[in-house]
DNA sequence: GAAATTTGACCAGA
DNA sequence: TCTGGTCAAATTTC
């Protein structure tokens, strides 16, 4: 790690702060891009580097301080792990062509509960935006119900990782815990465009928003975790996918998104973000502070992308929105 | 017929 | 050795 992390003890936080002055650097020039009435193109491709380099800060501190339930344990120790040479790695964990081995646990992973609207028995219970499929279910020692495995549907056509898997509660069969684990490296914009939309619908940015949206939503469920100080949050928060977002912010697709709040408060729509805990603090063993800011990134680059999708008349709400944002995050 | 799901077996890690 | 994660053939659904 560089001497910038010398002192706080945070594993790649040196790196980390790194990246996210370049991620700020960037903000800087899509705010340019935005006011100057740039191309979407250009402030499209300029999101996509502020995801990625949000990914590269992801796996430095996931990989410095580990993100399950151990990993939290030992960084509660103090123990700071040395920062890995490929920080990237953490998603393409290579290719793993074996027989039936199973994969070394290096990708992240995330616990969330979630309400199963259909209420049936284990099928997949969210809609979080990405196609899933389903190709294992196992009995699980002390559990009364089945864990269903999923991975993402373009796990061949994209080599897209993630995976999840699914299980209903004992306590309530209602309730069903989901754990993601990988990030969705696919990006479901080629399917959009490659069925030759019209720009004007924005089919384009809603899927790669959606896409985002999803990947990341996922690793923000724990944020309320930070049970010490739960409303700190939603204070540092100056947007987000929630009801009270401004309805020119959300996309068109938001409806599916995880963002959204179709029915209930015990959905996708609450949780990532915005989630009150009721549902999923408890679960959340290994949350920290990282969550935090890496749902603030998500936020930024997704409303970023909304913005450059969108119509005049969404770009003209979100101006305010982002310069606000981009205060407070980078202030 | 293609795609998705089910299910038993295999394998690795604990 | 046990348990959980994945594979892949068989089956089902669209």
């Amino acid at each position: 790690m560089e001497s910038a992390d010398g002192s706080n003890g945070a594993g790649g936080g040196g790196l980390v702060v790194t990246e996210l002055s370049h991620i700020k650097e960037l903000v800087r020039q899509l705010e340019v891009h935005l006011g100057g009435g740039s191309s979407h193109e250009l402030c499209r491709h300029l999101t996509t580097q502020i995801f990625s380099i949000t990914e590269r800060s992801i796996g430095i501190m996931t990989a410095s301080s580990g993100l399950d339930a151990a990993g939290a344990r030992k960084r509660a120790a103090g123990l700071a792990s040395p920062l890995p040479a490929t920080p990237t790695s953490d998603v393409a964990d290579g290719p793993f062509r074996s027989t039936k081995k199973r994969k070394v646990m290096e990708k992240r992973k995330h616990q969330v509960r979630v309400s199963s609207p259909g209420g049936g028995a284990g099928e997949n219970p969210v809609d979080d935006g990405h196609s899933w499929r389903k190709y294992g279910q196992k009995e699980i020692l002390g559990a009364k119900h089945p864990r269903g495995y999923y991975r993402c549907t373009h796990r061949h056509s994209q080599g897209c990782l993630a995976t999840k898997q699914v299980q209903r509660t004992d306590e309530d069969p209602a309730l069903v815990d989901v754990i993601y684990h990988g990030d969705h490296t696919c990006v479901q914009r080629p399917a959009a465009a490659g069925q030759g939309q019209p720009p004007e619908h924005n089919p384009d940015a809603s899927s790669f928003l959606q896409s985002l949206t999803a990947g990341l939503s996922v690793k923000t469920q724990g944020l309320p975790a930070l049970a010490a100080d739960p409303q700190g949050w939603s204070a540092t928060a100056p947007f987000y996918f929630s009801s009270s977002t401004p309805a020119s912010v959300r996309p068109a697709t938001a409806e599916r998104s995880p963002f959204s709040a179709p029915s209930t408060s015990e959905n996708w729509g609450v949780s990532p973000a915005t989630s009150d805990s009721n549902h999923v603090a408890p679960y959340l063993p290994f949350e920290d502070a990282e969550w935090r800011g890496r749902n603030e990134l998500q936020e930024v680059v997704s409303a970023l992308v909304a913005a450059s999708a969108p119509p005049a008349p969404a770009v003209d709400g979100l101006d305010e929105l982002l310069d606000i944002d981009i205060a407070s995050f980078f202030a």
